[in-house]
DNA sequence: AAAACTCCTCTTTTT
DNA sequence: GAGGAGTTTT
């Protein structure tokens, strides 16, 4: 009977997809397809019915959140302990098997993990080294995880590239910057897949022994994989070929960081025997949702073509307002929410606002705030990317290992202990002449006698000793260390009061964690949001609202420069990744959506007259309610136009109260004061009744 | 080492 | 128009 559980609550294309095995499969998972109820079922089938063991399941998903719910899933269906299965990203699997095997590449097996900030200031210090204009450093970070994640060395790319201008100074810092990573015994996030692909490629007895170990391979967010994600999945599969990858072309959003769509295309090319199945049954969103977004991302060429269906009904039409400016569309977008709450068809965390840029979140925050409405921001800094802790983590990281410069750099001076960019500079100097690391020649400087002032000498030295005490210590778990990172260093007493308690929170955090676990998991895992209120809307950008889905959708900047953007007029493909973003935003929403544009909007210091955005002309318009507002049209009711009597009476239009009988429900109207008032309350489902307050048993409900 | 000043940039982002 | 970073000033 267990068996026959795995299959129940499947369509036919779902129940296909897990059962095929015996040659590649690719699965075509339009958005709300239930393809994470496919992976996770296919993985228990292959458990329980082809007798396949747990562990030699290879699964790869994008994020630490889908890996964290295909673990948690198939932890239920097969109720068994799910932490020695290889479930993760590909960052974390690509971990586990370097910190084993990665000796064979020259590198030791503690090497240290740069995460993005890291990386910048790496590729920062080589530009000033280089005389290269420093601003620039953001571009080059990225053009090099491109050139990294394509598979192109720095010798290729050297090679073949033109070898002028700014091409031959990009490969010289790409050159130098491989360079100091493998001096420093660092790894950025696309070396641990390089290196793991370079690994199995250079070392045909290891690849063999993985692909051994692995019976089949299954893959989440195909979309998403970059050539160097491709080109490990084929080393791996080569051979059995029992391999799975679940993706939606449609969905393909991160092109700027990598991500490369054709990796479909070439899918069959390059795995023969090739079986497809599209899943486009949707259990979502309402048949006009899936139509209006159907409709706009058919106009991509290209595609594999869906056609999304769902039996849930047409459900409300699609809404598309155009406003006067930002402050009115934020107006509006808190006006409906508010009304959808008190009306009872959502609660307020039912519903997201979706835009294009971060900057767009000021204005719908401030319309929301005026609204009394309660919103969190899922973006930018996370905990662990915060000055303090990454300081501390950089003690910890130095201590675990010495060469590494990257960490060394940011703490020398960190609580300010004298050493500034002179003494520094001729660190940096000597560590060259000599080929050591910078705390190496630190050590170095301390013991000799050389031409280094003696007051700076001391400073160093407390420096050196600080870091080899900790070095000597052992400790049970991460907080131990960090303690005694502090106490040695006194770094708490520079801290702002916010900053340091921070510092404590991190500490009581790893109690539990060993040191190592830590660093690998700083590395390669950002830290939930901590702070998710009871119930509240949801502002985030297009791109971090893949992968979720929301009763109501608010789109809103649907302008021509904002989507699309307007870097991505000229390239065709970026044009096309835009529509996509549009497409992905708008199957996010199950029951309600909304989409609005305006007219004039302030971007940057200049007020700029918009055009609707192109992507708004596909709508098919049976499926849409139109409401262009030429007028600016005043929904909030002016106080002082209020007649007095109304003023003071017990309940504002639009609130919301609480009757005995019939539940809660809406003020529509008041009238009168004191024992002659009389409300009218719109009570869902029930209907609008007139009532006297001094009567009947009314309680106000706060929002 | 903090404060004041100027300059620059200004998608999207997970690992 | 604002925030970050680097530089100069105190």
């Amino acid at each position: 009977m267990a068996k026959d559980l795995l299959l129940e609550d499947l369509n036919e294309p779902q129940r296909e997809a897990i059962m095929h095995t015996g040659s590649p499969l690719l699965v075509l998972a339009g958005a709300g397809s239930g393809k994470t109820r496919v992976i996770t079922r296919k993985f228990a089938y292959l458990v329980k019915k082809k007798k396949l063991s747990p562990m030699s399941i290879f699964t790869v998903t994008f994020t630490n959140r889908a890996a964290e719910e295909m673990k948690h899933r198939i932890c239920g269906l097969l109720s068994m302990d799910v932490k020695q299965t290889w479930i993760g990203t590909f960052h974390s699997q690509c971990n586990k098997i370097l910190r084993r095997e990665i000796k064979h590449l020259g590198y030791k097996s503690d090497f240290t993990i740069y995460d993005d900030e890291d990386q910048c200031s790496l590729i920062r210090h080589i530009l000033k080294e280089l005389n290269i204009y420093e601003a620039l450093y953001k571009g080059i970070a990225s053009r090099i995880s491109i050139l990294k994640s394509s598979l192109i060395t720095p010798e290729n790319f050297l090679y073949q590239g033109d070898g002028f201008g700014f091409d031959e100074k990009l490969g010289r810092v790409y050159m130098r910057y491989q360079d100091e990573l493998k001096r420093s015994d660092a790894l950025d996030f696309d070396d641990l897949i390089l290196l793991t692909a370079r690994l199995f490629e250079e070392h045909p007895k290891i690849c063999a022994k993985y692909q051994r170990s692995f019976d089949y391979i299954l893959v989440d967010e195909f979309q998403d994989t970059n050539l160097s994600q491709y080109r490990l999945l084929q080393l791996m599969a080569a051979g059995q070929n029992n391999i799975c990858v679940v993706g939606d072309d449609d969905q393909s959003i991160y092109k700027f960081r990598g991500a490369e769509v054709n990796n479909i295309r070439n899918f069959e090319k390059d795995f023969p025997g090739l079986k497809i199945i599209k899943l486009e049954q949707n259990y979502r969103s309402t048949q006009n949702i899936l139509d209006v977004s159907g409709r706009v991302i058919a106009s991509n060429p290209n595609r594999k073509e869906k056609r999304l269906w769902t039996d849930k009904g047409c459900g409300d039409k699609v809404c598309y307002s155009m406003l006067g400016n930002e402050e009115e569309e934020a107006k509006f977008v808190a006006k409906t929410i508010k009304d959808l709450y008190l009306k009872g068809l959502h609660e307020y965390s039912d519903v997201a606002v979706l835009y294009r840029i971060n900057l767009q979140s000021r204005a719908i925050e401030d319309g929301l705030r005026a609204e009394g409405i309660p919103y969190h921001v899922l973006s930018g800094v996370s905990f662990y990317h915060r000055k303090e802790i990454k300081d501390v983590i950089a003690y910890i990281k130095l201590v675990a290992n010495t060469d590494d410069n990257v960490s060394f750099r940011r703490i020398i001076n960190s609580p300010p202990r004298g050493i500034g960019i002179s003494t520094l500079a001729k660190i940096e100097q000597e560590a060259k002449k000599n080929s050591s690391s910078l705390y190496n020649t630190v050590r170095q400087i301390v013991k000799s006698n050389n031409s280094v002032l003696s007051s700076i000498k001391e400073r160093l030295a407390s420096f050196v000793n600080i870091i080899d005490l900790l070095r000597q210590g052992s400790y049970k778990n991460a907080a131990e260390l960090m303690k005694a990172v502090l106490n040695k260093t006194n770094y708490l007493d520079h801290l702002e009061e916010e900053r340091a308690q921070n510092v404590v929170d991190l500490i009581s955090s790893v109690e539990n964690v060993s040191v190592h676990n830590f660093l690998d998991r700083t590395a390669l895992v950002a830290v939930a949001e901590t702070d998710n209120p009871v119930s509240a809307v949801s502002l985030m950008t297009l791109h971090s609202a893949k992968g979720l889905e929301f009763p109501a959708v608010f789109l809103v900047g649907l302008e021509e420069g904002i989507l699309p953007y307007f870097k991505a007029l000229e390239e065709s493909s970026d044009m096309e990744e835009e529509r996509r973003l549009f497409y992905v935003g708008m199957t996010r929403a199950k029951e309600r959506l909304f989409l609005s544009s305006v007219m004039r909007r302030r971007f940057y210091s200049k007020v700029q007259d918009q055009e609707p955005s192109r992507f708004i002309k596909d709508i098919p318009r049976d499926c849409c309610q139109w409401i262009e507002k030429i007028q600016p049209v005043h929904h909030c009711v002016d106080k002082s136009k209020i007649p007095a009597d109304q003023k003071i009476s017990l309940f504002d239009i639009g609130c919301r109260v609480k009757h005995p009988f019939w539940g809660i429900g809406v003020v529509r109207e008041c009238s009168g004061i004191g024992e002659n008032a009389k409300v009218t309350v719109n009570f869902p489902g029930i209907g609008v009744k007139r009532l006297v307050p001094s009567i009947a048993n009314l309680e106000r409900v706060n929002i």
